[in-house]
DNA sequence: AAGATATATATCGACTCCGAGGTAGAACAC
DNA sequence: GTGTTCTACCTCGGAGTCGATATATATCTT
């Protein structure tokens, strides 16, 4: 997850450690920072492996910088994590987040479709979150504990909002990836 | 996480291994079943730790399940967790969640109201999510991403139902403690 | 009769991530 | 002038979790 959303960032414009470390920071957990510890060795791993450079520059106020560029291979691996997501990013509510943030460096709207479209029928299936004794499901009103009950009733009212913009969103990229593939043939 | 889920199923009643872990699949990642390697050696740990005692009966078409019944300390150190969440455990959704899934077996409609509280304050906080280059937060009409739109429109939304049922819940508890506090005082 | 599936428990290596600690310079408050 | 905070980087140990692997039984399918 974190890897997805380094390259991500560089992907819209190079960015320094610290930098990095409070957009991140933002975005996934709202406002639980990312660990140091866990920030900079996985940045040292992606330019081991060839997905970020690094050039040193100025400080604005304090120790050099380490700028941070994407490559053409960390662009080619983003895209890969972003094209065929693992399931867990599917299922995680903070994963999919992140993944929904950069959909956008997928630049083919079919693609894009296709991972919302994932995302969409794994919402499809109704939450059986409780269960009694005897192993049956219990009704949101059944629930004895009012604090189930608002997590049902929150747990479903999230879900059609976000079926309802997947919905949405998804129409209108195929109708996108439809004149896109129309055009392509009449030239 | 995974310790709270345990030590809080098992506070309804007695539960085997298999079963529990059917449980906290359908509550916690909603499908995203928990590892075999992630629960046995955690219910071996909360055993150690005194939380729970195992006694073996046959199973009910395979082999003999280890039954698990919560302890005095297991109830003890389940309700210091419910009280006195960690940070992470009010602004980590997935954690949230399960930690309201279990608020009912703190017994105390003031300790309840403090905890939900917490969340509340969190959720007060006006989400900035994006930047740009010079580290401007970028409103949600600017962004040019409809997936960034999207997530941050959902976002917005899902925040107000649940502050929506956070300060009805509050009002609720807090009426409720004040006869509470009012009947002791009358005794 | 053989194989797949569901029940049921357990271990081990790998990976991700956190928290505590360390280094260092600039700005600001007291 | 001294302490605190913010910027900026880095390492190490540990906790938690996953995935693969193993064992065993009963039922259902072919």
């Amino acid at each position: 997850m974190l890897k997805m959303a380094i390259l991500g960032f560089l992907r819209d414009f190079p960015l320094h450690g610290y930098d990095l470390k409070n957009r991140v920071a933002a975005l996934a957990g709202h406002v639980r920072p990312i660990a140091d510890g866990t920030l900079y060795p996985t940045i040292k791993k992606l330019e081991e492996a060839g997905c970020l450079t690094r050039r040193t520059a100025p400080g604005s106020v304090a120790a050099p910088r380490h700028m941070l560029e994407i490559t053409q291979e960390g662009t080619d691996q983003l895209r890969r994590w972003l094209r065929s997501p693992e399931p867990v990013f599917i299922t995680d509510d903070n994963k999919w987040y992140v993944l929904l943030a950069f959909l956008h460096h997928l630049d083919n709207p079919r693609e894009q479709s296709i991972v919302l479209a994932r995302r969409r029928e794994f919402l499809d299936q109704p939450a059986q979150l409780f269960f009694d004794e005897q192993g049956r499901p219990v009704p949101p009103d059944r629930l004895e504990s009012p604090f189930r009950k608002g997590l049902m009733q929150i747990h479903r009212s999230v879900n059609l909002t976000e079926i309802d913009w997947l919905d949405g969103q998804i129409a209108e990229l195929d109708r996108r990836a439809g004149y896109t593939a129309a055009t392509a043939r009449e030239a």
